[in-house]
DNA sequence: ATTAGGG
DNA sequence: CCCTAAT
């Protein structure tokens, strides 16, 4: 079977129906050869939040082999969720997306993951692997299963955990929104990454990882968590169009071209087609501008290169000369 | 209609 | 991000 994301063949969701299984492929070409990468897409599972390590999920995983590990042995299933996506190199991005479901839930079939193998140094792009087991024999699993989470209710959420390449390479983990999205009451991870990000264990940063609200329904899509959360209660926001690096730092060379303000004039010269209003330039550089400036006590800071920092903090002393 | 600032 | 007072 083919997994779609990275071959461009087969669609996203999956038909009913259809395992979608692991895979390795070359996440910068969708068919030759690439020998330095790796990626592994999963398409969803089921967590076992308990057997999960939530450290090592949020620091990143190192490589392929961690999958497993990393999500307790979860379970994948085959519906629907977007692809989870996972990058080896430590200068890239690693992003894991999955939707979880309930033990209960009636939807399509289970696969444990089996222990990912080492990319071949020179396969051919991309290569699917086997599951252990084979489809029937999970099918009848659904439900049972050792380390299976008991009572989960439906949930899906989405990690992205990004390693953009800091000084020496590290990998700066964060997650954004993760606490935003998650239910209000009844999770007791909450307080766990909570106080972890308090703690400043986990670089945590309040914008890239989130979770879709229960009653949310069956939105099994990433594509349009946007567009769903909108207007709902739980998803208080309006846009969850995060900010990504690229956008932060096309705002901060703006500003420093054009200089600080006329945000009407700057929304229409440089985010004209962005869905980025006036007042989100506005209160982005502001909390861009709080962000890089004054006492770097242990904040949680978007991680901008080193360029696009100086260039904010020259800015922001330049606005000082002004009071 | 825009912006600055607090929430 | 939203809300609102002040431009």
């Amino acid at each position: 079977m083919e997994a779609g994301a990275s071959s461009g063949t087969g669609s996203f969701p999956a038909e009913d129906g259809e395992i979608w299984v692991p895979v390795l492929s070359d996440p910068l070409d969708g068919g030759s050869n690439s020998p330095t990468q790796a990626e592994i897409e999963v398409y969803s599972a089921y967590l076992d939040y308990d057997a999960m390590d939530f450290q090592a999920v949020l620091e990143g995983p190192q490589d392929e082999h961690d999958i497993e590990k990393l999500f307790g042995g979860a379970m994948f299933t085959s519906c629907g969720a977007r692809s989870a996506t996972y990058i080896k190199e430590a200068n890239l991005t690693h992003e894991i997306e999955c939707e979880f479901y309930s033990p209960t839930s009636d939807h399509g079939m289970i696969q444990t993951l089996a222990p990912a193998t080492a990319l071949p140094e020179k396969e051919e792009a991309p290569v699917t692997m086997a599951l252990g087991g084979g489809g029937e024999e999970d099918k009848k699993r659904k439900g049972g299963g050792k380390g299976h989470p008991l009572p989960c209710q439906r949930r899906s959420m989405r990690l992205a955990l990004a390693a953009t390449p800091l000084e020496e390479g590290a990998c700066a983990t964060f997650i954004v929104d993760l606490l935003d999205y998650m239910p209000k009451s009844g999770w007791r991870h909450r307080s766990r990454l909570r106080s972890a990000r308090k703690r400043g264990i986990w670089s945590l940063n309040t914008e890239q990882t989130f979770l879709l609200p229960n009653h949310l329904g069956n939105a099994t899509c990433f594509q349009d968590m946007s567009s769903i959360c909108k207007g709902k209660k739980c998803g208080h926001r309006k846009n969850n169009d995060h900010w990504t690096y690229e956008e932060m730092k096309k705002l901060v060379d703006a500003l420093y071209i054009s200089g600080v303000g006329n945000w009407t004039k700057l929304k229409h010269e440089n985010f004209s087609t962005s869905v980025r209003t006036a007042m989100n330039l506005k209160d982005k550089w502001r909390n861009l501008k709080k962000a890089y400036t004054g006492n770097a006590k242990k904040r949680i800071l978007p991680t901008l290169d080193k360029d696009c920092v100086e260039k904010i903090q020259k800015l922001a002393s330049k606005m000082k000369l002004h009071l």
